[in-house]
DNA sequence: AGAGTAATGTACTATATGGTACAATAAAGT
DNA sequence: ACTTTATTGTACCATATAGTACATTACTCT
């Protein structure tokens, strides 16, 4: 019973994307296996053949999510080699956001969202997904640090929190509101802080 | 036609509470109507008697939700009248996840958060519950602007969309992962920097 | 007490939803 | 060619869902 070569047709793959876009713009569950089927322009039979339920196809997609995020595939530069990296990064989210209108916030935490107390699986590869991107930032912080750029009595996993959340929060806040004005605010403060921090060496 | 006295049955308001609790816990998108009449122990006729649409009972819960913050019905404290209010506020709302075990995020981004694009009024009722929150803060920052505790060149609005959307991240954040740390992370580096404002005058 | 309106109970409907059964076809490997 | 396994098409099903129809009961005002 070998492996099979993967599958010639796309079907699965096309699946995955269609969620992952229907998820990112509106949550899980305000997404039918239907409309999956519908846009995606695949059978239910299919959808049952590669995925167990419907639980199964969030699954796919945060895999799907987390690959794209390791293997550097997604718009934007999510590592960090100077401050402008990180100044860039938040203002990269501003630019996300102003060019879909505000009318979603991060793809993960939508579906992160929708998850019930019982489905710890799901919720154990979305940690995975965020702790890799906090990792970027805290290594960042890490090595300026090390470099004297920073205190030596800062966290630097505590700092890319700080980071991590006030980006989640101007991504949630800004749809929710459909406004940018707050967000971009909490990101010139936010920015204002990490630069307060740096200039500590002098 | 007279207006009639209030309903001597909560019928109403017992349907509101409960629907917003369910909507607190999981969002509208996974709330019912059925279920708001079982938990409520309310039957359908009465639903559509008070209320023309499942979406209508969602403007009822922001309106209630509404009353009790301008009234200052809700537990913690809302206004600010000292650095140390200001604090205790972005402790508070790490208490309030550390009793629910991370389990939910602010009820009204959760609300907010299900809303398609053409709900627009009722992202309008969504916005009024937050401008409140927001001016609280915004308030206490003109104050101590006025007092010179901080510097002149701060604008007490972007200064109060900054702690506004380091509280809503860290809500959302620590529901989705389940965890506080971050959230304890990012209030202690927000609180730093405020810190850091006030020690301007010296 | 009787009229009018507020409030509630019972039954129903159309559609959407997640999921299954099973037959049919396509691609390999031998 | 033939068997095996991968893949897809068609037809279902049980249940949940938002919402309606309409009769009935309870107030309240005169």
């Amino acid at each position: 019973m070998k492996k099979q070569t993967a599958p010639k047709g796309d079907t699965r793959l096309k699946m995955v994307q269609t969620a992952f876009d229907l998820f990112y713009k509106q949550g899980v569950n305000a997404t039918s296996v239907d409309e999956i089927l519908e846009k995606s322009e695949t059978g239910k039979s299919q959808f049952y053949y590669y995925f167990k339920s419907k639980e199964g196809i969030v699954q796919a997609v945060l895999a799907y999510f987390y690959d794209l995020l390791k293997n550097n595939k997604l718009p934007g530069k999510h590592t960090f080699d100077s401050w402008e990296d990180l100044e860039n990064w938040f203002r990269f989210f501003i630019t996300v956001q102003k060019g879909i209108n505000c009318e979603r916030s991060c793809p993960i935490a939508t579906i992160g969202n929708d998850l019930t107390n019982d489905q710890d699986l799901l919720r154990q590869d979305i940690r995975l997904i965020y702790r890799f991107s906090r990792q970027a930032l805290s290594k960042f912080f890490a090595g300026v640090k090390v470099k004297g750029e920073i205190s030596s009595s800062i966290d630097p996993e505590a700092l890319a929190d700080f980071c991590f959340i006030v980006v989640q929060g101007g991504l949630l806040i800004s749809k929710v509101e459909r406004k940018l004005g707050s967000f971009e605010n909490a990101v010139e403060h936010a920015l204002s802080y990490l630069k307060s921090l740096k200039t500590f060496k002098k």
